[in-house]
DNA sequence: TTGACACGCCTACAAGTGTAGTCCATTGCT
DNA sequence: AGCAATGGACTACACTTGTAGGCGTGTCAA
């Protein structure tokens, strides 16, 4: 039977940049086996098999993923979905290179800033926000 | 006299978290001797004064800051500007957990998606928006 | 039934990172 | 003049990460 982490799982755990590439397909996918995640992306960073279930077994270990077994083989699936990995790691990402511990507008002027934006983002951009001013007004209301 | 890195330094060097906290005093400051940096940096993390230094040592090494003597001290600078080298992350960034190479829409999408955004901060970002616009028009003017 | 494979488990090993100690020269106070 | 403090150089060591090999076992086709 799959088993627990014996860790108290205060949060989704941190990703090393090959984890993700690990995890992307399996949230994509829902559940996959060794084999399928590595030519979903093992293959395409010429990785080796062995690499491959190599991070498998360490993404078990952390946390990040549990799998059910299948004949000999297991069917890997992501603990934790991908908004709560993301918000996670942007957090730290904003705490770490911003110092801002969550908030979006010092970020996002840091990134208007670096250039290029095209005046067509520019527009998406404002149809995000005016969406967003809507979703907050609505549940505030 | 200061010394080059032997690197070809084709960009600025990536930077852990606690190399994070010894470049933003010196970029705040412009140079500093590494006591002052200890204590605007390693302080507040609980750092021995031999692991400022030994972080400071490394980011020599990779070429992120250099030095001038000083009596028998060193004066560090920083190689690369925050700017530049916080491009550089957030492109990283980008890529490893949005898959988005470099457009700022959609990350700023799922930073909103995630919640938490005052009505403050949605003036403040559309002000941005503008302002950037503003700049966009006249550089392609 | 027997061998070719595929599976997961354990091991390995170099580079990067967090964290700090040893050693020797220099400097500044007494 | 002498000694304690300070400075940087070099060394240390555990943990993470990228990357993979070996081992024993289970499975499927011939």
């Amino acid at each position: 039977m799959p088993h627990q982490s014996p860790e108290p799982e205060t949060g989704p755990p941190s990703l090393s940049p090959a984890e993700w590439d690990v995890m992307k397909p399996l949230w994509e996918a829902g559940a996959l086996a060794a084999r399928d995640i590595h030519s979903r992306a093992g293959e395409a960073n010429g990785w080796a098999v062995k690499t491959t279930k190599s991070l498998l077994a360490r993404l078990v270990a952390k946390g990040a993923l549990d799998y059910e077994q299948v004949g000999n083989a297991y069917l890997y699936r992501a603990c934790w979905s991908r908004e709560e990995v993301t918000r996670h790691e942007t957090e730290a990402f904003l705490e770490r290179v911003f110092d801002a511990p969550s908030s979006a507008a010092p970020v996002v002027a840091r990134l208007l800033g670096g250039g290029r934006l095209a005046p067509e983002q520019i527009e998406e951009l404002r149809r995000l926000l005016d969406e967003r001013e809507a979703k907050e007004e609505e549940e505030s209301a």
